[in-house]
DNA sequence: TTCTAAGTTGACGTTAACGTCAATTTTTGC
DNA sequence: GCAAAAATTGACGTTAACGTCAACTTAGAA
């Protein structure tokens, strides 16, 4: 690439690079349908969407989602037919997705309130043992 | 076992159906060393804390932590030697554990949020589109 | 007592999500 | 124009988290 084509594209080291993860990860995300970067030439160019689309998988794997699962979320993002019927199906499937991601909120919530609760027993009991041996 | 001999203690099969897992994967967990439930005779028998334990796993599962994590996690929950550095190394950990969980939530946030709006603009195209057809 | 249901320990199989390596082509700096 | 860096495909390897199967023991009901 001698110089940009378009306004904001990427080369596959370059979204690498940027969101800490290998090319062959890329090409394996390619390969399951979960983005689809033209070719100049052979080689892969993202856009703009692209980079969305990664960071969206990205963050549904910091969710503990599964690719498969991505995928079928990022297929909410855009929706193939445009008929009515459709549509209204896509929105049962965004309203399951939010309950999905209301519950996993709770479960964090919980787990955060386990964990202050342990901290602040452990620092409890710090400062009442070193005003025991620090009189 | 022909009666109870401690107040609340359950079989293999017990806590599996009771939290729909296999008892495949409660042995699994056993050789990780995520619990470690007593032995009557040969059989395992999993105490209220057992159980305890289990349910953080799960959780832990559901937000898409490894077991080995989880290991980490429930290592908080009983401090090893009460000595007060070790203590105070446990607190670091919580602490850092609580960002980390902060930090899921506020990709859970964006996510909710995300599926909002797309489900927001869906529902106003769908009203928009049956006007048509409907005057 | 005998049969059955539940439990046990291996051992091997499986799937997801890449890593790694090789062979080859393409691009780029100089 | 040429060597080095970067890209490609293809194939095989790897790890986590169990599933599955076999062979065996054990406890409790009939």
């Amino acid at each position: 690439m001698t110089h940009d084509v378009k306004t904001s594209s990427f080369t596959i080291r370059q979204l690498a690079r940027e969101f800490g993860i290998t090319a062959r990860a890329l090409r394996f995300y390619e390969d399951k349908g979960l983005i689809h970067p033209e070719r100049l030439g052979q080689s892969r160019l993202y856009s703009a969407r692209d980079r969305v689309r990664l960071i969206i998988i990205l963050r549904g794997k910091r969710l503990g989602f599964s690719l498969q699962e991505i995928h079928e979320i990022l297929n909410l993002y855009n929706p193939k037919d445009h008929g009515i019927a459709q549509m209204r199906a896509t929105v049962q499937k965004y309203r399951k997705q939010i309950e999905t991601l209301k519950k996993q909120r709770e479960d964090i919530d919980q787990a955060i309130k386990d964990m202050i609760e342990g901290c602040a027993w452990l620092e409890d009991t710090i400062t009442q043992k070193s005003q025991i041996t620090n009189p």
